[in-house]
RNA sequence: CGGGGUGUAGCGCAGUUCGGUAGCGCACGUGCUUUGGGAGCAUGGGGCCGGGGGUUCAAAUCCCUUCACCCCGACCA
């Protein structure tokens, strides 16, 4: 029956070769996604759907722990509410669709479909907000949005997508700017303890910063490929927002205030991240924390007395345990199994046949390294959350090496343009629109932020990398998804 | 929106040059043997050949037209 390995059928492209088509691959062959009949429009699978469940849970947490609660606004805006910030409407009219017609009645005013929610939570903001005693107003909204793009690839840019924004108003610049950092800070703790991905925090350039904001912070992830995604946002918007929604408040001296407020998000976007930082030839990898299933457990030889209800029982302890487990006692060879559970990416994989279940055993398989072991039963519980922590922790590693290894410093042009075509650039820079417009132009990497991790900038020199002006700001430059 | 490509079974494709019974692989159903790295044999079901119009005795195939999707660019979480 054992067919060699080279004889086997090849399901995934390979990375190296051609990183788009792997990725395609890989989430359509593991039930993440499907293509529906709506372009740009993507169908979230259970498997990949259970992902988001799992961000959400977590995510949503921490929300809670730093005093915020969930709302829900509505879907539409009409036009002239969305006109109310011009620099936020200039920023994103060409990506709004708009409802045109109820019915077979055109609209009097047509409406857009929101592609985030700042103007209409505003409004009601405005509407809630009275005295200081109100602020701040700590909001955040689990929901869909639509932005008309383009280009469109499951997860990383889809016409619509699902999101959190979180959005906040308070008595003056500084909490807001406070609020803006502790948002980045629970996103940053995410990425790199949830979804074991590092990241790089810090500013965007004005270019780069949402329409409408008085400053955009962000964090960037590195993939495979040498590109960066920008995995979440989190704005100070100033009082920009509040003098265009008549956001004020009577402070305690009696005067009449303009509220500062904030607004921060992350989408289904991660977990094309997830993706991409952590997949390898033989397909998905999961990080245990954001695993449907964290454990698979394979009877072997399924037929031989015992063996599927000692499998049966291994389930119950697990699941009782905390594991995501899933038992799969399918009618296929115990060689597909292996390659099918090793594609979605499950972190362990938890095979008992009948010699392990005389020798009161179950072999381990991690999906990270796919190193074999021999594990006793008594305990399992124990020793499967355990491996489960490795592996956290063990993909976070691997990822942030892969990273460092695509990242290098720059103090002249030539090093920029050819760092960038393999990952991240160090490199001072003018802080002018013209530099950042004209090195994008010349080699198609754009800033992704001014770290607030500011080692290396001593490498770095004092001048432009671009122009040679003196420089302002230390920056990283990426090819960006 | 520019440039390139593809539409034939659930999926991947051949057939189109040169019109003549709708094919292959995988998947799926059934039976038996298998099960520690993608099983074997037997047997079976499944198609408005993207849509519309033409030419012809006859169209997946030729002509006209339309629609959809994919890839590469420009724009974007």
């Amino acid at each position: 029956m054992a067919k060699s390995n080279e004889e086997f059928v090849q399901h995934i492209a390979s990375r190296a070769e051609d990183f788009p088509q792997w990725y395609t691959d890989v989430i359509l062959k593991t039930d993440m996604v499907d293509y529906s009949d709506v372009k740009g429009c993507m169908v979230i699978k259970p498997y990949g759907y259970g992902v988001w469940e799992l961000i959400q849970q977590q995510m949503d947490a921490k929300f809670k722990a730093t005093g915020h609660k969930n709302a829900y606004f509505p879907l539409f805006i009409p036009e002239s509410l969305l006109l109310k910030e011009a620099e936020h409407v200039e920023g994103f009219a060409p990506e709004v669709a708009w409802v045109t017609h109820g019915g077979n009645e055109k609209l009097a005013e047509r409406l857009a479909i929101r592609p985030t929610s700042e103007t209409v939570i505003g409004s009601m903001y405005s509407r809630w907000i009275q005295s200081y005693r109100d602020l701040p107003v700590l909001m955040n909204q689990w929901c869909n949005v639509v932005r008309w793009e383009k280009s469109t690839r499951p997860f990383l840019r889809t016409s619509e997508f699902l999101w959190q924004e979180g959005h906040t108003a308070h008595a003056n610049f500084e909490e807001a700017q406070e609020e803006t950092m502790r948002m980045l800070e629970i996103y940053r703790e995410f990425a790199e303890k949830v979804m074991a991905i590092p990241v790089i925090v810090g500013r965007k350039s004005e270019k780069e910063k949402f329409a409408g904001a008085q400053a955009t912070y962000t964090m960037e992830a590195m993939m495979q490929d040498g590109k960066a995604l920008q995995m979440g946002t989190s704005h100070n918007l100033g009082d920009n927002f509040a003098r265009g929604y008549d956001i004020t408040y009577l402070s305690k001296e009696g005067k009449l205030e303009y509220c500062f407020t904030t607004s921060w998000g992350t989408s289904t976007r991660m977990i094309g991240g997830i993706i991409m930082v952590h997949g390898d030839d033989r397909g998905l990898v999961f990080p245990p924390r954001v695993a449907p299933i964290q454990a698979v457990i394979l009877p072997i030889a399924m037929h031989k007395e015992g063996v599927l209800e000692k499998a049966q029982e291994l389930r119950v302890r697990l699941e009782a345990a905390g594991v995501r487990t899933e038992l799969d006692d399918s009618d296929q060879s115990a060689g597909w199994k292996f390659n099918q559970w090793e594609m979605k990416g499950v972190p362990l994989r938890i095979e008992v046949g009948p010699k392990d279940i005389a020798n009161n055993q179950v072999v381990v398989v991690r999906r990270d390294n796919l190193q074999k072991q021999f594990v006793p039963m008594d305990g399992l519980e124990k020793s499967i959350n355990d491996l489960l922590d490795d592996v956290q922790q063990g993909l976070f590693d691997k990822a942030l090496a892969m990273r460092e290894s695509k990242t290098v410093n720059a103090t002249n042009f030539d090093q920029l343009a050819e760092g960038v075509q393999t990952g991240f650039v160090r490199a001072m820079w003018c802080g002018e629109r013209e530099c950042e417009e004209a090195i994008k132009a010349k080699t198609g990497a754009t800033t992704r932020c001014m770290p607030f991790d500011t080692t290396h900038r001593d490498e770095l020199g004092d001048v432009c990398v671009h122009c040679g002006k003196p420089a302002k700001h230390m920056m990283y430059f990426a090819k960006a998804y």
